[in-house]
RNA sequence: GGGCAAAUUCCAGAGUGGCCAAAUGGGGCAGACUGUAAAUCUGCUGUCUUUCGACUUCGGUGGUUCGAAUCCAUCUUUGCCCA
C-alpha cells in the first residue's frame, strides 16, 4: 500500500493525499461510509458509487464474523464479492464492540469473551483469532484488535489498558506475518493509538504505534464521552509524532465539525456512523446546517431538500415530501436521508481536500464551521 | 311508536363515590444519537405559574353527598332490537 502526500497546508497541518489500495485510490481527507454489517444501511450500492462518490467503506469483523459467518463470506470469494462493492474496504476489528458490548463480554490478557449480542452465545475474540478472521472478510485496511476504554477511564486504567492494546498489537503483527491474505491481494494493517485523555500516554501510544512502521496509523478512543476539546488536543499531541508520509486515521468521528478541526490537524481518514444513523432519525447535515426533517416547519415548504446540495435526492424530493415520509414512518424516507447524509459528508471531506490543494485550508473551514453548525 | 345500551381530555379506550387533570395505546410537538446490540431512545401533550401550587374539565341541565367522570332525575345525541 502506498500513499502519496500531495500537499500540505501553509496556514494549518490539513493534508491532501492519494491512498492507493488494491482495490483502487483513495483520495484523503476522506470520509468513509460504514456499513457494518457488510452494508452501509439503507443505501444501494449504485448510489454508493456514484451519486455519493464514496471512495472506501467499512464492514466490521465481530458482526461479520456473527453474521452471516465466516463460512458465507469464504464461500462468496471475500467481502467485496459478497456486498459487490468493488472499491476499497476497511474492517474495524471488533476493538469497539469492547467499548460498546461491555455488559456482555469479559477481558483478559489472552483476548475478549463476548456473548453475542444476537443469541447469547459465546465467543472468544484473540489478536490472533481475529486477524484471521480480517483474513477472511479480505478488506484491504484491516484494524489491530484493541480496547477503546471510555472517555471517562481514569489514567490507571487507561495506561493498562494502551498497554495492552500495545501487546495486542505485537500479536497481530505476529499473526499476520505469519498467514496469507485469502483472495490474492495485500491487506494493510492499521495499528491503533490510544491513552484516553492522557497526553504523556497518548505520546507515548504514538511512538510505540509509529515504531512499527504500519502502512497507516489509526487514532482510536476518542469521541467516547470525552469533551471535544480534550479529543482536539489529543489529535494535537499524536500528529506530531505519527509519521506525515503515512495516512492517519480519526476512528469513529465524527459531527461535520469534528471532521473539519480534524482535517485541519493532520487527519486523513474519517468514519462514523453518523450521517447513517442520525440521517435514519430523521437529522439532516447540510453545509448550511442541520435539520430535524420530523420538525412540523417543514410541513409546507416545497423548496428542495438542499438546492445545492451534494446529492441527486437533495433537487429531486422537497423538504416537505422527506418530512411527509418520515411522519408516515416511509422506508424512503431513510434511504433518502441516508444517501443526503453521505453525499454531504463525502462531499465535505473532498471539498477540504481541494481547499488544502489551494492552500486555503484554514480559512475556508473557518467559514464552513459557522455554516454547518447552525441549525436550521 | 316501544324497549335496551352508550356518550370521558385530538382519536381509540380504561376508570364506576375521595389515592383523577383522569390508566394504556395511537396521534401530535420537541430533543438525543460520534470505530452501529439504534428505521432507536427520551421528554412533553387541559389552562395559568419559574417552582410550590391554583383553576376549569369527563354530552346538557338540575339534584343527592363533606366530596361526583363515577349515584339520582330529566333533556339531547348515537347504536342495536321490537313494531
Amino acid at each position: 500500500m502506498k500513499f502519496d502526500l500531495l500537499h500540505t497546508d501553509t496556514n494549518s497541518k490539513a493534508r491532501a493525499g492519494v491512498l492507493h489500495t488494491a482495490h483502487g485510490k483513495i483520495e484523503t481527507p476522506i470520509f468513509m461510509p460504514v456499513g457494518t454489517v457488510g452494508s452501509v444501511k439503507a443505501v444501494q450500492i449504485p448510489d454508493l458509487a456514484n451519486d455519493i462518490k464514496a471512495q472506501i467503506i467499512l464492514g466490521n469483523t465481530y458482526h461479520l464474523y456473527l453474521r452471516p459467518g465466516l463460512e458465507v463470506l469464504e464461500g462468496a470469494g471475500g467481502l467485496h464479492k459478497f456486498n459487490s462493492w468493488n472499491r476499497p474496504i476497511l474492517t474495524d476489528s471488533g476493538g469497539f464492540q469492547v467499548f460498546s458490548l461491555k455488559d456482555i463480554r469479559k477481558m483478559s490478557e489472552e483476548g475478549v469473551e463476548f456473548r453475542s449480542h444476537i443469541d447469547g452465545s459465546k465467543h472468544f475474540f484473540s489478536p490472533e483469532r481475529v486477524m484471521d478472521i480480517e483474513r477472511s472478510i479480505g478488506a484491504d485496511i484491516i484494524m489491530a484488535f484493541d480496547e477503546c476504554p471510555p472517555g471517562t477511564s481514569d489514567y490507571n486504567y487507561a495506561k493498562k489498558s494502551m498497554e495492552l492494546t500495545h501487546r495486542w498489537l505485537d500479536r497481530c503483527i505476529a499473526r499476520l506475518s505469519e498467514t496469507e491474505p485469502k483472495y490474492g491481494y495485500e491487506q494493510a494493517l492499521f495499528p491503533i493509538v490510544q491513552g484516553c485523555v492522557y497526553p504523556d500516554l497518548r505520546r507515548r501510544s504514538a511512538e510505540y504505534i509509529a515504531s512499527k512502521n504500519c502502512d497507516g496509523n489509526a487514532i482510536g478512543g476518542l469521541a467516547v464521552g470525552e469533551p471535544a476539546e480534550k479529543m482536539y488536543e489529543m489529535i494535537e499531541v499524536v500528529n506530531e509524532i505519527l509519521p506525515t508520509d503515512k495516512p492517519r486515521y480519526l476512528m469513529g468521528v465524527g459531527t461535520p465539525a469534528n471532521i473539519l478541526e480534524g482535517i485541519e490537524r493532520g487527519i486523513d481518514m474519517f468514519d462514523c456512523v453518523m450521517p447513517t444513523r442520525n440521517g435514519r432519525n430523521a437529522m439532516l447535515f447540510t453545509k448550511h446546517g442541520i435539520m430535524n426533517m420530523r420538525n412540523e416547519k417543514w410541513k409546507h415548504d416545497f423548496s428542495p431538500i438542499e438546492e445545492d446540495g451534494a446529492s441527486y435526492v437533495d433537487r429531486l424530493y422537497s423538504r416537505a415530501y422527506l418530512r411527509h415520509l418520515f411522519i408516515a414512518q416511509e422506508y424512503l424516507a431513510l434511504q433518502i436521508a441516508s444517501v443526503h447524509n453521505l453525499a454531504f459528508y463525502v462531499w465535505l471531506t473532498q471539498e477540504a481536500r481541494k481547499h488544502i490543494l489551494d492552500d486555503n485550508y484554514a480559512e475556508w473551514k473557518k467559514q464552513m464551521i459557522k455554516q454547518v453548525t447552525q441549525r436550521l
